[in-house]
DNA sequence: CAGTGGTCTAGACCACTGG
DNA sequence: CAGTGGTCTAGACCACTGC
């Protein structure tokens, strides 16, 4: 058989004409990309769920008339993506943060001696919880319009009883709407977590820029650090789906028992 | 046909056996990581340099007696480490730093504003430039014994006139034996670039460790900064093949015009 | 045009999981 | 045991490169 997907390639190809003609990039697509996309769009719209099993590849071929290896490749990358996890024997499962396996997902922060494991979970004290319309260098990074309503939430982290990082974290309003500071401080587990179980919402990736920075007032009597103190600011925006920003954060890293560690490749 | 890779296959069964005899592990390894160790050998001993191609996937076939689709799942793999580069139509390549495409393979500082490639090359000054022994805390992440010899190198980059990097370069003293100051000052081009072309190490991989602290005399002085002023420091361990470490490298950079930027997945 | 990597298929068998 | 993902093969065809 030379090629089963006849609708799906005949779909590609006229796309594939129109944009020759529009940009004159070819733009050709394989067709384990178009499955890819469509297993994402599933997984977008939610039809399945975060820790729920796909279906199995061969139910998935058959769905979208094409071969297992296609199909295989297709999520493959999704898995490469950290959007889906692979079990032999069991199945493939949508990502999730509900696994306290992965405390902090993006948390790159490391004790100097031994590693996160070892020092237990942080002591988490949320500081100031509201509700508040976007300044401008608010609005901008979430892509949202100064004067959206956006939720601030301020919290401490502490490890071993040493106060070690202080946030402040800006969410959306609209696809947060009702969360409450009581709701974040009873929650047990990750807050990526409580965001995918309550809002539907599902962190996928992140991007940080690093600085370092002399503690001001505020962050020395939370950090107990003297005025001064250099600390690292980190700033993180993190993505769901399609690249849409769906969180700001600003924290300072006290750095003189811990370090952050990054892998480069 | 069943299995064309008798030799080989035969001889995993037989380690794998003795792997479980051994630690109850059964260590299965598949066909292609096997072919994956073969090339990645002949990476390193340099049978084929760095830019240059290597067999195509229909030789490397015929070579290991193995399919070409096996073949390539191991190519793949060792795409995705960065240890090779495929270009369609044209062959697969050994991955180069001599490619003055990417300036700084392993360095995250970004401008504020724009990016890297809009504020041209860094200037770089080479203040200083030894050969002595190690001390403990230099030899440990190198893998050396204390008092082994190792090449002290200390310079400052600065963009577009102000400087931003002090650092200092660590390097041990056997594999590169006859790196002077002077060739370094005239190499054009990234350092990495000159160890590959001219001391056949090529970095892999790299981990770096960040803090924040306050800038000494000797760093005020060279980044033209204030005494106390915050700098991040940058710990950075590369790695050749086999996760040897052949490079320390302790950075301090300015971040009030450039920042750290880390995309996290 | 031949040669390269890239895609896709179909089918076999292996390793792992759970009932 | 059946069902899942994981490996391997063989062969076809496509897209890209350079002669």
């Amino acid at each position: 058989m030379v090629n089963s997907a006849t609708l799906l390639l005949d779909t590609i190809a006229a796309a594939n004409e129109v944009s020759a003609v529009a940009s004159a990039t070819p733009a050709f697509s394989p067709l384990y990309q178009q499955i890819k996309a469509l297993i994402l769009q599933s997984l977008q719209t939610g039809e399945w769920k975060p820790g729920e099993p796909i279906p199995s590849e061969m139910e998935l071929a058959a769905r979208f008339r094409v071969s297992q290896g296609t199909v295989r490749k297709a999520i493959d990358e999704l898995a490469a993506e950290n959007l889906v996890v692979r079990r032999q024997g069991k199945g493939t499962f949508v990502a999730t943060h509900a696994e306290h396996h992965v405390q902090y997902r993006f948390l790159r922060l490391m004790p100097d001696n031994g590693d996160a494991s070892s020092e237990g979970p942080a002591e988490r004290e949320i500081i100031d919880c509201k509700r508040l319309r976007a300044p401008a260098d608010i609005a901008r990074p979430l892509s949202l319009r100064s004067g959206d309503a956006v939720l601030q939430l301020r919290r401490v982290l502490a490890f071993q009883g040493t106060p070690t990082i202080l946030e402040d974290v800006w969410l959306p309003g609209g696809p947060f709407k009702g969360l409450t500071a009581d709701r974040l401080a009873t929650y047990r587990g990750p807050m990526y977590a409580l965001f995918e179980t309550e809002f539907g919402v599902r962190m996928v990736r992140a991007e940080e820029k690093i600085r370092a920075l002399a503690a001001d007032a505020t962050a020395a009597k939370w950090l107990q650090v003297p005025i001064g103190e250099p600390l690292l600011s980190v700033e993180r925006i993190a993505y769901t789906y399609n690249d849409l920003p769906m969180e700001l954060r600003r924290g300072l890293y006290r750095t003189d028992t811990h370090h952050y560690k990054n892998e480069l490749s």
